[in-house]
DNA sequence: GTGGCAGAAATTGGATCCAATAACAACCCA
DNA sequence: TGGGTTGTTATTGGATCCAATTTCTGCCAC
């Protein structure tokens, strides 16, 4: 087997290509998502294609209702309002949880992101490296419960971020760089109190922007 | 458990069957959960069985390992004070998002709870009665995403409950019952602020008694 | 023209069968 | 005698077929 990056398990290869559909925006909220539809795209029967929306499923990227099938949630803006309240509270801790196992490598790495993140990017490259910017200050967390909670927040609020910043353009680039240099500047020290709070109104900031855009949430149709 | 759902729907059935079990001790944390046995003892074939316990993983009450089977967590204790932890910053919130919209009845429904706690019960009448206080005072809130969270944290620490309950016996009773008090003094005075605070200490306690406790994780055999 | 109703098509849920992988045991060889 | 290896068994993963439910379409009555 020449390919070595294939974990076997078809489900989760096909989970995951669903995953990056959703996230990456290819497949909208609200869209319905039919099992044959995709076992015939991604190949293999429908079986491990419903073992595949369990799985997303349980990360908060479809929903299934009984006898009506999987679909992509369609958030309202007090839904989303609640999840970063969500994020607000629970990725403090996995900061605090994280920051005593990051090596100065691991900082290096993450000032790194940051430093691209500086350089100018369009919205989806934004997304990307905002998102490995926060997840590298994480991977000191080594508990999965936590990890995967704020995984999950993150993939439930990805549309509407990206939807945000597609409206926004690039006006606020300036504050979210002051903030997550702050946030740097707290680990680099390994002050972990400061961090917390920078983070936590870093987040905070994110969410009344959001708020304070409620045509994001528009249908469309 | 007071859920009447006939709907029906195999997976959801077996998926019900097996979370009481798992939650009432009936199946401990690390066995192993094979399929076949699974469907036999409650009626159906293995297809529904993998679909209930998918369900059942999402809900943090089983973990699946790909070609190895399920099986209930076995958590150490690091784990379960991350938890805790998580607990004391999610639910303060979920009691926030709740309290505006309890109404007089839903507090007097709250309040007679902790009285038949009050009157003293065994540990298995306990850990249903004090689920259903906490649970009661979060019914105001409306977001799933968040009582989704709240009860996977409830569900995955729910045997180490138990096992704290059954060594301390109900030692510790009159303290719970004083918090439990100045939480629902906190709630009928509608002060959002020191509910959550009260919640907060309440949880913290706990988890620094757990901590206190490792005998608790022991495997037992 | 609109609303409700019935039937048909489409889609999901479940059962059985087969293949692949992992756990287990016995065996062979050093 | 002990460790590695190989063969067997048990268990999970996947494919196909069938049943149940839903949803769409077209029709009829009002």
């Amino acid at each position: 087997m020449s390919d070595a990056s294939t974990e076997s398990a078809a489900s989760s290869r096909i989970a995951q290509a669903l995953r990056d559909d959703i996230l990456n925006g290819s497949i909208a909220p609200g869209q319905r998502l039919r099992q044959e539809d995709i076992a015939e795209r991604l190949g293999g029967s429908r079986l491990p294609v419903r073992e595949a929306l369990r799985i997303l499923a349980a990360e908060g990227l479809v929903q299934i209702e009984p006898n009506k099938g999987a679909r992509v949630p369609l958030l309202d803006p007090g839904e989303v309002e609640t999840l970063y309240r969500m994020r607000e509270r629970l990725e403090p801790l996995a900061l605090s949880e994280s920051m005593a196992n990051l090596s100065s490598a691991d900082l290096a790495e993450i000032s790194e992101i940051q430093r691209r993140i500086e350089q100018g990017v369009d919205v989806t490259e934004f997304l990307i490296l905002d998102r490995e910017f926060h997840m590298a200050s994480y991977t000191g967390c080594s508990d999965e419960h936590l990890m995967l909670s704020v995984v999950r927040l993150w993939n439930s609020t990805q549309h509407y971020r990206r939807a945000f910043m597609s409206l926004t353009g690039s006006g606020r680039a300036q504050i979210v760089n002051a903030e997550h240099r702050l946030l740097m500047e707290a680990m680099e020290r390994r002050d972990i109190e400061d961090a917390e709070l920078y983070l936590l109104g870093h987040i905070r900031r994110t969410r009344k922007e959001l708020v304070r855009h409620p045509e994001i949430f528009s249908t469309g149709s």
